[in-house]
DNA sequence: TTCACCTGTCAGTCTCAACTTACACATGGA
DNA sequence: TCCATGTGTAAGTTGAGACTGACAGGTGAA
């Protein structure tokens, strides 16, 4: 898993940092699972579900595919993505420094600081 | 930095998963501050910074102490605490598998759930 | 045709963390 | 005395995310 920047540290941070989806870690440790089977495993609302797994896809934690069962049927298979984030000081730092790495070429002269959009308060 | 169960593991991740808190661990890495001082320094009011640094924490990942200064003033300072987390499918598969160890012995079986009285850290 | 599955999405409601404003209180110095 | 600076907390508002229920499809089998 390569370097992130703070903006995809916290987006995965954010994602794994609910009680609901890392049931839907442990639970999709076992392997690949459909939706409608892991939301009855859950007992969560199918939309419900949905909306905790397109967090975790965007985030990079799983992976969704549409697959065709031998009766025909279409199932929303998803997976664990092989992940491993090492969290300290550090690694949150190199994270923040990135930010000012890959920042427009139109520099506004805030080298150290790390603004992100319009000031934000 | 010792094993965490997920309760532990999840106020951990809920509380550096968040912008303003990333912002508040990138400026103590340089050294203690007391709260006025870092409210000024990131531009925040200082209740608000007063509940992030409790989340923090209550999680582990700063330390408060009252500290008279030199003019005797009551200072509050807050310092990054050592932390060192691994993030990926095994920790918090074990993460998981704690909660079922600590569980009281009267089976109850339900390993999943998180038991309402905080254990200290 | 109906049933039992599945996917996908919309329109709401609700809850709680995030955030603001305002207090009370203490200290040292002008 | 008032002012500037600090801590600590008790209200209230707000907004985003969590959650529910209902819908429109599509398939294969009885």
């Amino acid at each position: 898993m390569q370097a992130m920047n703070s903006e995809e540290l916290l987006a995965f941070l954010a994602a794994v940092g609910h009680a609901q989806r890392i049931r839907i870690i442990t639970e999709l440790a076992t392997g690949p699972l459909y939706v409608s089977e892991l939301a009855r495993r859950l007992g969560v609302s199918r939309p419900l579900l949905y909306m905790h797994l397109e967090r975790l896809e965007k985030a990079g934690l799983v992976i969704g595919r549409l697959e065709l069962s031998d009766d025909g049927k279409a199932l929303k298979y998803f997976e664990l993505a092989p992940f491993d984030v090492q969290l300290n000081v550090d690694t949150i730092l190199a994270a923040a420094r990135l930010d000012g790495a890959d920042a427009p070429p139109d520099g506004t002269g805030e080298a150290g600081k790390h603004s992100p959009k319009g000031t934000p308060q």
